[in-house]
DNA sequence: AGTTGTGTGTACGATAGCGCACAGACTGTA
DNA sequence: TACAGTCTGTGCGCTATCGTACACACAACT
């Protein structure tokens, strides 16, 4: 079944830059599923039985402690692909992932994907250029866990959340947010409070709405512009080499 | 030339762990280097010109940030292998190489190395394996820079070191941990002196001597134990395919 | 319309870590 | 032996964040 209108800008750049031809013996293994909030893909120490491949949802890499305190050591969008561990030759993986965005996405059973890994070389070089640019991302994070304020930790979050949405809206409570970002929620009630005041944010129970991106901007620290770098620059790359075809998905 | 007696513990586990046939084409690339202590492999930002096998050598990431404030995102010792961020496709990384612990270790130019990655199966597989472990390490750090205290990731860091090196003291001045923590120097003073006063340390100028390792292993955080799982789990694979061979290298 | 659960605002003291300043101690060199 | 440079110890007030507690507000369901 070819894609429809509305799916056309529903796909996952990783996977819209595999090469025709291999993309063509990659397809039948695709099935395209919904991702609702919440749910978890995989958990820490779990034997990985998929990879997925993002379109309209994020998913948030975390890391859990073990008193049960947890850190987003990652973000993954329709630039990525989830489950690289798999790919690296170890079936367990040391962190949760859990969507943070309900949407949709393409999955892939594990053996299929590492088959198609070890013969597809569009595939296998896209993955390892994009896991670069995952280690960039976690390096950031820890950097940034010791150095940056919870008000500039929010503002880095948020734009590297709606920069992955199509609108300026996230449904997202605070208490989940600080859970990703580690901190306690009262942290970011107060921090939340500060960019409305400013009129960067405006928010009601579980929506919040950016309103003024260029000031969270300047708000936020340094890491921001970093990971967005490393971002655009692994999209550029994924483009250059980008052959268009359709991506199609089994019924479940 | 053959490596020599003393050289016999003097290798890299990675390395020793490519096929023996294998690793005929790879020796005539590998170069035998010093690494003194705080020399710098590569910075942030540059381009890659090699990668590097430590032998006796720790080598320390830090991800730095614009201000001059910096973090160990890792550390890599005769287990792994620099400039993974090759191999990835990216010419650059974000973070600066800087040797923690001076020794030896191999050298090897990047194009050969990636030439050799691309076509030797066996060094293909032990460095994502490897690389899987590096971001599993850095997963952690991210997470325990955020929820402990200076105390416990100084028992923490302290142990991995040792666990690197085969004596029990450690050259290395509190100036120094601390900006591979990414704290104040001060902070070290204070939860050194309480190690040394508990007795599971002692030191003076620049020197640390671990006495009590398990004394330590009860004040660390949990991250000690499962960096170290991941790496004796990586070396147990390593091992299962190890051949036997020896370690050559070229004069410089 | 009332009830219940969940999300948000606020306040308080406690504490870990910071920034700064300076004193003392060790070590290598003159 | 003296000196200079580096490393370590200590004290101070300051700030961000934590832990806890509780009040209020909104939304959904009966």
């Amino acid at each position: 079944m070819s894609i429809t209108a509305s799916q056309v800008t529903n796909h996952n750049h990783l996977l819209a830059a595999v090469q025709a031809d291999e993309f063509e013996r990659l397809k039948p293994h695709l099935e395209f599923i919904q991702m609702p909030l919440g749910s978890v893909l995989y958990e820490s120490g779990s034997r990985l039985q998929h990879s997925w491949f993002p379109t309209t949802a994020i998913v948030s890499l975390q890391y859990i402690m073990e008193d049960g305190a947890s850190t987003e050591i990652a973000g993954v969008g329709n630039e990525g692909i989830l489950g690289v561990s798999l790919l690296m030759g170890g079936a367990a993986t040391p962190s949760r992932a859990i969507v943070q965005t309900g949407g949709c996405g393409y999955r892939i059973k594990a053996g299929s994907m590492l088959q198609e890994f070890n013969r597809t070389e569009s595939l296998q070089r896209l993955s390892l250029l994009y896991i670069q640019a995952l280690i960039t991302q976690m390096s950031l994070t820890a950097a940034c866990n010791r150095h940056h304020s919870i008000e500039q930790q929010l503002c880095r979050w948020l734009l590297l959340t709606i920069d992955r949405l199509t609108s300026n809206e996230l449904i997202m409570t605070q208490e989940l947010i600080a859970s990703m970002l580690g901190v306690r929620r009262e942290g970011i009630t107060e921090a939340a409070g500060n960019l409305k005041n400013a009129g960067f944010i405006n928010y009601r129970r579980g929506h919040i709405t950016v309103l003024d991106r260029s000031g969270l901007e300047t708000l936020s620290c340094e890491c921001y512009k970093v990971v967005k770098k490393e971002f655009d620059g692994l999209l550029s790359t994924y483009t250059t080499t980008q052959h268009s075809h359709s991506q199609t998905y089994r019924k479940k």
